[in-house]
DNA sequence: TTGTATGCGTTATCAG
DNA sequence: CTGATAACGCATACAA
């Protein structure tokens, strides 16, 4: 059933030249006659040829395929895939797309081999790393990585020693926008729901903003206010039901993800209190489902169309040995309804 | 930098055997000795060899790598990819990742090489379609992976004459459940609101779902009770204000999709009818969404872990060249609040 | 501008 | 059980 594949061979032999002119005109070689590209592209496309891109990768040395790895953040087989990193998996599959790269998708696996099992074993030409949580998990692996010179970018934290590059928000800038909002609209109490811990450097920089905020404000730093939690819209549920049980004072929450976000203000709707009118709640990421909540929640939004270029471009440096420089997305506030107020009046003030 | 990739020549080197014996040794061959074995592995680890993959794929006819085409459901830079397909490709790669399979995901290039540059130049060794709207557009691509023999399998379309596999929900049993749900619930000037059209057989098969329940009940199909909708919030929020706008009576919307349930739910709200009291609202395809929205979205489930399962095996099968049967996964129904009722006491009555 | 010869790193086919 | 040897299909020096 399975058709016959030509190869250069058959098409060389059709269009009446050798194998070498084949691949040449294929190729778009300059050093090819006109006439002969003609017969060879029409021989080509009348054996519906297409270079054995296996063949190819043998013999040349660029691989032309990205490997994303992701790690699985949520213990949730219905929804494997932290929901922040889907429109960046879509930008990233689109710009790469547009610089002729192949991508190569994989959830991280159990295995130990997991991560090695692709640029040394020539799959791919680099490595996007998303999702790494806790970033001591992977300093054996980031660092086999270095040692046999596989090109590799990892999304989202601000600074990793063993890291050529990284990639990421701003998420300290992020961190103070979102609080910095809650202040400018007279909120005093704010609460913080996230990691704050130095394992999670996205989250910790979020909360390092936040407390930047405060302090800019005049405000104290109050432990109280912050509650571990990790991700996951139920925790922010528990962050709630947490500060309300301990009988904590807040007018405000700025949580560390928007599903931290969305957690809180079921919570709070659930124990009667309104927002914004009793509590305003800013989220973190800009998932699409944010414009439809009810309230709408505000939040900061992170770029992922420029996310993925910067991604991308960075290891297209790296792998072709050229310099590269660590980004930070500029984050930005994206004023929905879930803080109230009249943000540009106050702002003005 | 880039260290230099060892070859199983300098395995068998080290190991002191032949390349031949190498290269068995690590596909697991039963025609070498444990001793053997275990010098090559050593040696292996010790120069921390790997396949080269590309090498193998060349000599081997398997390339134990799986495509996913994803046409753009929207068109929308930010959520490039429909919601409904992620937790669906998560799926995918997990189990593709338990099969031994690499998985290259592509989005829809506007190239009419999309599609035909994967199994037939020996990227994959099949293809898994998702989110092909139109089927008419892919006709053509369809008919010439079927002359070169390519395997594939379409997500989604309950039958497809080119087509040698197809993998989709029971769309018409999933649209039955829905409107019954509803019956069931005392309601009886349902709308639909979506793509009830030939060209689109998911949808136009929930349609009929919705008819057959109706026409079961002894109810008329009122074609103004239908509103034309694609799949995206924004077309939910249009449809409700047809209907009100026409002042066409409802007491219950099934939207072909989550997205159009939501945008129905908002707008229902803004023009002041209350979800479930005045109008009960049932959505397709239970996206993690519909468990936070408030009111919780009743709507019908796809199982995406068993569709994953589907796809790859049935697709294994056709790269075996094993004889495959189309399957439909059975949809079911997930009771929230939207639709108001005790329906565990109707249901029983 | 074209062609010849060679090799990329494996796996498959033999013969021992 | 093991090892020579021959492909796999293409791209690249080198020669013409």
């Amino acid at each position: 059933m399975k058709q016959q594949r030509p190869t250069s061979l058959d098409i060389a032999a059709l269009a009446g030249v050798s194998q070498t002119t084949v691949s040449r005109a294929l190729a778009q070689s300059p050093l090819v006659s006109e006439d002969a590209k003609r017969r060879v592209l029409e021989a080509a496309k009348a054996l519906r040829y297409k270079v054995d891109v296996n063949a190819r990768k043998l013999r040349s040395k660029k691989i032309h395929t990205l490997a994303v790895l992701i790690s699985e953040d949520l213990d949730n087989s219905e929804n494997p895939i932290n929901p922040f990193f889907l429109p960046l998996i879509g930008s990233i599959l689109k710009y790469a797309g547009q610089q002729g790269y192949d991508v190569l998708i994989s959830l991280q696996q159990k295995s130990d081999e997991w991560g090695t099992d692709y640029g040394f074993s020539r799959r791919a030409d680099g490595i996007i790393f998303l999702g790494c949580k806790d970033f001591q998990v992977y300093t054996h692996l980031f660092e086999y990585l270095n040692e046999v010179g596989d090109p590799w970018v990892v999304w989202g934290v601000n600074r990793l020693d063993c890291a050529r590059l990284v990639i990421g928000s701003d998420n300290e800038a992020g961190g103070y926008l979102a609080t910095r909002h809650l202040l400018d609209l007279g909120r005093r109490r704010i609460a913080f729901i996230g990691k704050y811990q130095a394992e999670h450097p996205e989250f910790r920089d979020r909360y390092r903003g936040y407390c930047r905020a405060l302090t800019e404000a005049g405000i104290a730093v109050d432990d109280a206010l912050r509650v571990d939690a990790f991700l996951a819209r139920e925790e922010g549920v528990a962050g709630v039901d947490r500060l309300l049980d301990n009988n904590i004072p807040f007018d405000a929450v700025f949580c560390a993800t928007d599903l931290l976000a969305m957690g809180a203000m079921q919570e709070l709707h659930k124990r009667g209190l309104h927002v914004p009118n009793d509590v305003s709640v800013v989220g973190f990421d800009d998932l699409w489902v944010c414009s439809s909540l009810s309230p709408a929640l505000t939040t900061i939004r992170q770029d992922t169309e420029a996310a993925a270029r910067a991604l991308i471009d960075g290891l297209s440096s790296l792998i072709e040995d050229e310099p590269v420089v660590d980004t930070q997305m500029a984050p930005k506030l994206v004023i929905r309804e879930s803080c109230g107020g009249l943000p540009n009046l106050m702002a003005a003030q």
